[in-house]
RNA sequence: GGCCCCAUCGUCUAGUGGCCUAGGACACUACCCUCUCACGGUAGGGACACGGGUUCGACUCCCGUUGGGGCUACCA
């Protein structure tokens, strides 16, 4: 029978990484065998359910490439079948009323266990957890079900095969089957995953920095390097294989493959991921992805044309990240004034033959009729020869006239996309101001 | 506190009794490339928590210790 399982956020927050890899543990399961993977919405909270969030964390699955089948189950929809199934363990005797709420009779001695795909055998004795032994509630006083309540009745009317979830939930589960067995219904197979770490190696929450999807998404991640990053947390191809597509992780995740052990999550090692996949990006969809940061940051009217953007995007490409950075690394090309750094003037900006250097330089930039790099660079070197300069004397303190910087891409390439108008006039400033 | 889970380089991991003088990746260091940065390349430092067993032989199996984490709601 092909496997059912699914993803069950409740919307009393953004989507969590650690959800996140969840909900990816459980997609790539269903894809590589072919099944079910549903996404059912835990909203029996009615104080901590917001719409907000629910449009966050289904926005934010949509955009990691999670696609789930049938429509979205709602918990608040569904009253009525838990209130059904609570009467009939009222009925039963299995169940009572205490006040408005429902209490189910737990077992009061020996062992609960169950199997669980990753752990084995986990056992419980009653005897020895008084929490456990005490009877369950399944419907609150306000008239809406437990969450271990109606958990334990969708999962068995949803036809859930595997129930893959956080480890924190190892607690919960005896506590759900002898729901199960009190409902006569056949239990799926339990896998509980570790959880994802902060650097102190508690579960990580947001003092270990950004946790929600949304973040990454504005610190410009990109979802193909966010799914690898994440998939490698807990579970590896065993091959030494770092990098792999969506469509690869869904033909060689196994989760018998999964890790017991708590992952920390290193964001360097994220963006490092990232950078790969950025390289990885034709330049045209690169700079579409681009194009809303540098709009965020005002950038928007400062792009001379769309092929001027696409080739600056070219040079930039093996720079960057984190999409979030283009506007700061180029700031220079899209500013019309500069800012000299001081450590940049004090370093390259010295030497008394520079002023003459930089005025002659602005004299031939401003002759040129083409303004390619290649021409450019051609004039250039014959300039530093005329005027005794090596390659090293003349290009860094010209990139700091140019950039107010020390670090740009390819020297020649940067006078070419500033333009012959700004490149000729911060030369002329140059000279004037550090002369 | 009680219960449960876990334990290989700083981090993510490979490893299922001999292939391990423990492999890869991120980070770090050095060098190469070079107009800076980045990319790329080469090299280097860096781990089987500890103690008992089992076995001809343990990173791998068992027990204990220590350490870490999680759960202990009419939250989910």
């Amino acid at each position: 029978m092909a496997c059912r399982v699914r993803f069950a956020p409740s919307p009393t927050g953004y989507l969590h990484i650690g959800s996140a890899r969840t909900a990816l543990f459980n997609y790539l399961w269903a894809r590589h065998e072919g099944g079910k993977f549903f996404l059912r919405i835990e909203d029996t909270d009615k104080e901590r359910s917001k719409k907000e969030f629910l449009d966050e964390i289904v926005s934010s699955l949509k955009w990691l490439g999670m696609d789930w089948d049938g429509e979205l189950v709602f918990q608040s929809e569904r009253t009525a079948e838990y209130r059904a199934i609570a009467d009939r363990l009222m009925a039963e005797g299995k169940a009572y009323a205490e006040g408005q709420a429902v209490r189910f009779r737990m077992p009061k001695e020996g062992k609960v266990s169950f199997e669980d795909l990753l752990h084995g055998r986990i056992e419980f004795d009653l005897g020895q957890h008084p929490s456990l032994a005490e009877d369950l509630v399944i419907f609150k006083s306000d008239g809406s079900p437990t969450y271990n309540f109606a958990v334990v009745c969708d999962d068995a009317q949803m036809g859930i095969t595997h129930v893959i979830r956080g480890d924190d939930h190892i607690m919960n589960t005896p506590k759900q089957t002898p729901l199960y067995e009190a409902l006569g219904y056949q239990k799926p197979i339990f896998c509980h995953i570790p959880l994802i770490l902060g650097p102190d190696r508690s579960r990580m929450s947001k003092r270990h920095g950004a946790t929600s999807i949304r973040e990454y998404l504005e610190a410009g991640f990109l979802p193909e390097a966010i799914i690898n990053y994440l998939s490698l947390l807990g579970w590896s191809p065993g091959n030494n294989q770092e990098l792999i597509g969506k469509e690869e992780l869904i033909q060689k995740f196994d989760l018998k493959r999964v890790l017991t052990t708590g992952a920390v999550f290193s964001s360097e090692k994220l963006e490092w991921m990232n950078g790969q996949y950025v390289r990885k990006l034709t330049i045209p969809v690169l700079t579409d992805l681009l194009l809303p940061y540098l709009e965020k940051r005002g950038y928007g009217t400062a792009v001379i044309s769309r092929e001027w953007l696409e080739r600056l995007v070219m040079l930039f490409q093996e720079r960057i990240f984190r999409l979030a950075q283009f506007p700061d690394l180029a700031q220079f090309f899209f500013d019309e004034e500069i800012e000299y750094s001081e450590e940049a003037v004090s370093e390259f900006l010295k030497d008394p033959r520079l002023q003459n250097a930089f005025v002659k330089y602005a004299a031939l930039l401003e002759s040129l009729e083409v303004f390619d790099t290649k021409t450019i660079e051609e004039k250039s070197r014959s300039l530093m020869k005329d005027l005794g300069l090596t390659g090293k004397e003349f290009i860094h303190p010209s990139r700091v006239a140019l950039t107010g910087r020390t670090v740009s891409p390819g020297f020649f390439d940067t006078v070419s996309l500033l333009g012959k108008k700004k490149a000729v006039r911060r030369l002329q400033k140059a000279a004037k101001v550090f002369g």
